[in-house]
DNA sequence: GCAAAAGTGTTACAAATACACCCATGC
DNA sequence: GCATGGGTGTATTTGTAACACTTTTGC
């Protein structure tokens, strides 16, 4: 059996682009890094994959020890392989995005970083690698994405409102939906629980709250249905 | 700057999966290895990625070398990582798609294979390493992605008949299509023209000929539509 | 009671679907 | 001329988009 040894082989990074959701802002999250190359300059988290872990056991893995985050939405993106992607070498990127609700989490630098800070989508510094390209590439797919898997729950609350959700579904797609509309197409999807209890907001009328049903939605998929906004 | 050599590196190899269409089915061409480990048995085509080559040219290079096909629609498709899918050790496979025109290539199998051959989709035999996944995984974004793109026309001739289309379309997503509403949907996407020519078909009415107007495919794509049959 | 935001009913229009008919060819 | 498959016109149904109205709260 021939061995594997007969090549040099490419080093393997998970690299994760982390998304959150506040004050009807996108934000991802970005480690200033510590060390070379691109000391002092913002990237996404990654790290190296160890080689008897999988991949999103990485990824899970570097959100933790890196930033804080544990317990998300965690899907694969793609893999990067310009072969001059990394300085130090051939290094291939498989790429995750992640899906985090800011609120829930205290987001702490780990050691081989400066700082861990959350950036409006719209006012990312330049980063470090190719780590522009990774992120135009998760946005887009963020964008597809939601239009036909109702993801956009993981960003909000566990108890949301339907304005909530209008607004979240608004910022992520860059557009307007009508109001109507769009709360006839979530509800007709049946995957809301109402929960009786109302928002203690300060402003006019209180909005009814709800929840994500995850057993209807899983028997939904399961029929071979796919929700479409 | 830290080495890339303090890790111990995974394997990667880049693995084909190759649509074809011919007599009113979908087939996969597949290669039966002379190696250990799965000699004799059937597996997708694929290979080593070589260290300074990108995974783009290692899937053409493969293709040519182990199959004797080259010049297709060629997709990154997904990453595999389950850490025992190779019983050699830690490998990963960067997985491509490609769409292919069987007509227009001479299969030959390369010196590392015993034999090389298109299967139906329908019938295929029991693959090697974790490659029925892999193949599962191709064609459920092949049936989603000719949602949205129109590249099924790869799969056939440069001029092909609306009937051969409609087919086409009807044996990917594995359901009718009206007749007169499909004509419709492809007419109005202005993407296809019309060559005069009529087909020598033995049969009944010759059918109109046309051609794809990737001129007119990518204008539609600049301006951001997205075709959606 | 009025402003502001949340919730709901209904209409007008566009698009998908279904059906029908005509056309070109081989025998 | 008739059977067969190819091409096209149109009515019906469905679903989307737009608008209007009612309800609930704070001040």
């Amino acid at each position: 059996m021939e061995s594997l040894d007969n090549f040099p082989k490419p080093s393997v990074t998970v690299d994760n682009v982390i998304f959150g959701y506040h004050d009807n802002k996108i934000s991802l999250l970005l480690l200033n890094r510590k060390e070379e190359p691109f000391a002092n300059t913002w990237t996404l988290p990654g790290g190296f994959l160890h080689i008897h872990e999988s991949f999103e056991q990485a990824a899970k893995r570097i959100l933790t020890t890196k930033t804080g985050v544990n317990d998300v939405f965690l899907e694969q993106l793609y893999t990067f392989d310009t072969p001059e992607r990394d300085p130090r070498g051939r290094v291939l990127s498989v790429a995750y995005y992640a899906l985090v609700n800011p609120h829930k989490y205290e987001i702490m630098a780990g050691s081989a970083a400066n700082d861990v800070q959350w950036f409006d989508w719209k006012a990312l510094p330049k980063l470090g690698f190719d780590h522009d390209f990774i992120v135009q590439t998760a946005v887009n797919r963020l964008k597809t994405k939601v239009l036909w898997q109702p993801i956009g729950f993981e960003l909000l609350d566990e108890r949301f409102t339907m304005p909530e959700l209008h607004a979240l579904y608004e910022t992520i797609l860059e557009r307007e939906f009508e109001r109507r509309n769009f709360y006839k197409r979530i509800m007709e999807l049946e995957i809301l629980k109402k929960v009786d209890i109302r928002r203690d907001g300060s402003r006019k009328r209180p909005a009814d709250l709800f929840e994500f049903d995850s057993k209807k939605y899983n028997e939904l998929i399961n029929k071979g249905l796919s929700f479409k906004i």
